[in-house]
DNA sequence: TTTATATTTGACCAGTTGGTCAAAGTGAGG
DNA sequence: CCTCACTTTGACCAACTGGTCAAATATAAA
């Protein structure tokens, strides 16, 4: 089924995705135009679009590999753990995420705000069915009286929301924090913020 | 100094921004094309370019509109207020826009998330200024014992976080909670949040 | 070396976009 | 009704954009 792939071939398409990522995540899907990603992939247009067959298909290639790490680490919470460690090391993780790759975080950003005409699917399906998952083991921790009473959803939603922010409104955080470091503080912040929320009262 | 505005004049500028928020806020600066400004606002494009010098002229005129209503409500926090009182009531109140005026936070989102080209000198100006008193009023109130340990800044990035959250990424709130309304949960969600954070312990 | 295949490129194109301009139309005060 | 400033428009343009294509070049296996 899948061709053999020549060195050349994972080399050069490696790099359109890198170019591409850096590109898209900045200026987003329209700000973006073939002649950058290839000029910053070192490749000219025609052979770039020997590799992709057209700007969408590079974006797209783009999502699908961004969707798989995004959906991954939700799957990662162990129901058996510890209720609050294994939230606070969830959303540690998201942090790290945002610090490690932030044009990932910011491409996947800009794909929603414009009302996500690409993955609308992917997060009605594979997206949603994962939460509703993970919403189910939450309710059962606050049901067993393991952490104290919340929306699961919304839960999600906050933790998504506080760790994203430190990559897709990285400009503003820095504007405001000037020189100091924006993530040892948000780690710190962001765990207290959970723990008080969830740790049961004795 | 300012010539006095004529009815069409007035009819048309505040036409021409509406039409211009809504196509900004949903394809970002770069995806948004002058026709479909036009076309929303009900003028041909030289009648809009009778208004509005350009494209850049439009967006600009809609940010500092934008700019002026974001930084408004934090000087209103009241530092002889109860602290916990003050920072929920604001939480809400940002909620209340993100839930009233999505289109503005989208498009604020939208300029931030490539690097805020147009606003990054009053982010790191007016907004910081802002900020910095508000930290200081914030750290009184650590001090004075009134609110639990907590960093100030850090504490305005998760209020801003959770609550924009709700307009930027609408899309995938939606997608996840299908029929269910987003904003029910989410404010008594937020505010359980800011109050199990910031209430100190008896 | 030969050969077949994979890769690269310069020239090119049609559609779109931001913006211009001269000319025509409109409205309010005299 | 007249006038003069304000408003509107159709035609137009240069720059850019995504994408094509035939020809040239490099590569690896035989």
């Amino acid at each position: 089924m899948n061709k053999p792939e020549t060195r050349i071939q994972k080399k050069n398409q490696s790099a359109i995705l890198a170019a591409g990522l850096k590109v898209f995540s900045q200026y987003g899907f329209h700000g973006s135009t073939l002649d950058k990603i290839a000029d910053e992939a070192g490749l000219s247009k025609p052979n770039m679009l020997y590799y992709f067959s057209s700007k969408d298909a590079i974006y797209k290639a783009l999502l699908a590999r961004l969707l798989e790490s995004w959906l991954e680490p939700v799957t990662h919470i162990d129901p058996a753990g510890d209720p609050v460690e294994e939230l606070v090391n969830y959303a540690k993780l998201k942090l790290t995420m945002s610090q490690h790759y932030p044009n990932e975080s910011r491409l996947f950003a800009n794909e929603i705000i414009q009302g996500a005409p690409q993955i609308g699917d992917v997060l009605r399906g594979e997206l949603r069915t994962v939460i509703d998952q993970l919403a189910h083991v939450i309710d059962g921790w606050v049901s067993a009286g393991r952490i104290q009473p919340v929306d699961p959803y919304h839960l999600v939603f906050s933790i998504w929301s506080m760790t994203q922010h430190y990559a897709d409104f990285d400009v503003q955080v820095r504007a405001i924090l000037g020189d100091r470091d924006p993530m040892a503080g948000a780690e710190m912040h962001i765990e207290n913020m959970l723990r008080r929320m969830l740790t049961p009262e004795p």
